[in-house]
DNA sequence: GTTGGATTTGACCAACTGGTCAAACTCACG
DNA sequence: CGTGAGTTTGACCAGTTGGTCAAATCCAAC
């Protein structure tokens, strides 16, 4: 436990190989099933030392949540109010779907907690995404006000893009048992906006 | 062990018992999440006792898993090639809906080990779900071709009913504290019915 | 190089885990 | 009843788990 200075090199990359370690086991296993003694051998380093760091397993695991809460919703975050809706859209189910095949640990990791009951995250999700959903739910009810989209409930449209990006990360392994060897983000892309666009498109 | 005989009456109510107990607890903290103790107390049973009726943590979930795919894949089974259709995929549609409605449990149980790659499970799925699937694929590019649905790609409609669908079971927790208070599966059958209605009724 | 804080670890611990076992208890049936 | 199979459990065990700690080592700045 350092005195509350600025993190030397030595930190800076040990607890860059920690969080690195702990989003492997973490994903692969969930919290519960995740063990100290795994994460210290994927990062190369002792148990003790591990704890040296971070008081706890909790700790590990919050720290780790807290870094990748922001980054996991920036894709909603860049939604633009002012741009074309149905473009806006598509763009944030593409960027959404990049983030599966780029990041599915990350997606995996949300996906345990949250089918567990989220017990150490339901806080961060009730502040953060919460406020960010009601921002964009407004856009969204403005967009189908304007005609510029077909009316249809905002928030489930939202979780049906979360459900159909999230599914090719989270459910991954039997995806690709199902494909047998093709690339399931192939085709993904041009389904899923095919789907939004028949979807979204305003009747002529 | 008792011998090889027909099951007792108090055989019966046991194994019943353990085995609801057992989805309870899997299904909530997933298979290395969840102790042989936790089971028995929600059971109402001993340890030791549990340990009569299945010689293991893994005989539990085993046979759990075993009993439960057959129920969980019958609504795709129930999809009829020579009915109508657009009706018959928003029928399915609807079926798994209810499924995730009322046995949220078993779809948790399912989304828990396939989340953490199906270690247990991915033998039985890579034959009956993959045999049913490729039957279904069949169905939907018979249909397809005749010009009854839109062209689209068939595996990856399959798995956008799944995701969308389970979502609402899997998902529980987020969904619910997002919609605060309001039920979700009040909309839900609206939304997705007119989902896939855009998406699949043909161009006139 | 010396020195003092930063870093690392081997040894250890208490709690928990899945599982065993012999002994006790219960129950259906003659 | 009684009797034998079916059922139940307290006590126990070895392995694992998250976490502690004092001692050893490293390293940057003087």
């Amino acid at each position: 436990m350092p005195k509350d200075r600025p993190p030397t090199r030595i930190q800076k990359k040990n607890r860059a190989a920690i969080l690195e370690a702990a989003l492997e086991v973490f994903s692969a296993h969930g919290f519960r099933g995740a063990t100290v003694d795994q994460i210290a051998n994927q990062a190369g380093l002792s148990k003790p030392n591990l704890l040296y760091y971070f008081p706890s397993k909790d700790a590990k695991f919050t720290a780790l949540m807290s870094e990748l809460l922001d980054t996991w919703l920036d894709p909603m975050r860049e939604i633009d109010a002012e741009g074309d809706p149905l473009e806006e859209i598509l763009a944030y189910v593409q960027r959404k779907l990049q983030m599966s095949r780029d990041f599915p640990r990350e997606s995996r990791l949300f996906a345990n907690e949250i089918v567990q009951g989220a017990p150490r995250m339901l806080d961060a999700l009730s502040t953060d995404l919460r406020v960010l959903l009601e921002e964009k739910e407004a856009v969204l009810l403005a967009w189908m006000a304007a005609g510029k989209i077909n009316q249809t409930h905002p928030k489930h449209l939202m979780f049906s893009i979360w459900a159909l990006t999230q599914h090719y990360a989270d459910f991954d392994v039997q995806v690709r048992m199902l494909m047998e060897g093709e690339d399931p983000f192939d085709a993904a892309p041009e389904f899923l906006e095919t789907l939004y666009r028949r979807m979204l498109t305003p009747k002529s």
